[in-house]
DNA sequence: GTTTATATTGACCGAGCGTTCAATACAGCT
DNA sequence: AGCTGTATTGAACGCTCGGTCAATATAAAC
């Protein structure tokens, strides 16, 4: 049913949808507002009528992104667990969730790149990307109050970003890592550290 | 001197180096064949003339930046040091590496994403990462070997790439990060962590 | 049914792109 | 000096892009 009036509410999401799958099928750089009209079964015009520009549409997509994406899903069953088990379990939940959806994160690394040159974007990118952090804080806070003489010097900030830098490492490995052979051993092996690191502070623990 | 003959090498390299520039100014995808010529001070006929398309320039631009890149270049000092200190100080190395010279990583970071698209570029960003990867596979082993209760499930390749995997990640911190706050904290908990690693490895080994 | 505000369309514009190519300038050779 | 192959130039082509806009279609108000 093309040229039926619609809500700007439904309109906006069919577009940010459309814009969604190109840019994911042909990268945010070569994203076209052509494209996305196709995408969305609407006309150039009426693309631009809602977002009167194209870096308007790119940055309503990331916002729209930022929004969609769950922060930090973490799973119910950390509920008995000690710190470095939690801590653990959540590194490994995040580590599974970017290898199971690719294109969210390559879309996303997209942005970082623009955001390199557009500070509209890179601002959003920061701020997403400390928030982001701040979930991993009272995970990684309680860690460290269970050992506080190995992690003398370390603030919960500070554990919290290297725990989320290692996750990025790790989202870009699947990212380039199309067949998912490196992947799988990358995510094994983290496991199995992990695992050792449970061991260890258990018995320190104890 | 405009017009006058140059032999290919020079030539050639002269184009990539203003290629280079070019891209880091405005972006890889946004390079731009009248761009290079400009910076090179030549026609966009005669950028054109040494590549014959945009493409093939990319992709020699590619090349030249894994061949200039120095692919783990290892301070002297670990000599004398137990594998977790040379693995550590690898660590610290690439690290700080990474975060002088902002542009480089951020144009690689570009390529990563051209190559998700284009099958020549993936090939080549998959063999220099293996590259990488394999250069901290001695360390790693060296590591293994000295504990090999603690790394019994962990074989030398995978505590590689989980090693190269944080080391990406801290890259992509700096990335984003340009005042550089969030990454001297990172940088810092990472040293700390490392050495609270060394200390526990020194006392185990003992 | 008429009016009115607004959403939609698609032709159109100017700009910039990659690439082609005829013309030209250069350097080595005889 | 003349010749020859090659490097260089910049105009030109065809194309696609972001963005504009007059025309049209739609739905709600009256």
């Amino acid at each position: 049913m093309p040229g039926t009036k619609a809500p700007e509410a439904e309109r906006r999401e069919q577009i940010l949808t459309a814009a969604y799958a190109a840019a994911a099928e042909h990268g945010l750089e070569r994203l076209t507002i052509r494209q996305v009209a196709t995408a969305a079964g609407l006309s150039s015009g009426s693309v631009l009528f809602h977002y009167e520009t194209r870096v308007e549409l790119i940055i309503a997509l990331l916002e729209w992104l930022l929004e969609t994406s769950a922060v930090l899903a973490l799973p119910d069953s950390i509920a008995g667990m000690s710190p470095v088990e939690a801590l653990a379990a959540a590194v490994r939940h995040e580590i599974r969730r970017f290898s199971d959806d690719p294109a969210r994160i390559r879309l996303l690394f997209e942005y970082w790149i623009v955001g390199i040159r557009r500070a509209e974007v890179h601002a959003r990118m920061r701020r997403d990307l400390h928030r982001y952090r701040d979930a991993f804080v009272p995970l990684a806070a309680a860690v460290i109050a269970a050992d506080p003489v190995t992690f003398s010097e370390v603030s919960p900030q500070g554990l919290a970003t290297v725990v989320v830098s290692f996750i990025k490492g790790c989202g870009i490995q699947t990212m380039i890592d199309l067949d998912h052979t490196d992947s799988h051993e990358l995510r094994d092996t983290a496991n199995h550290l992990l695992s050792e690191l449970i061991r260890k502070s258990a018995r320190a623990g104890s």
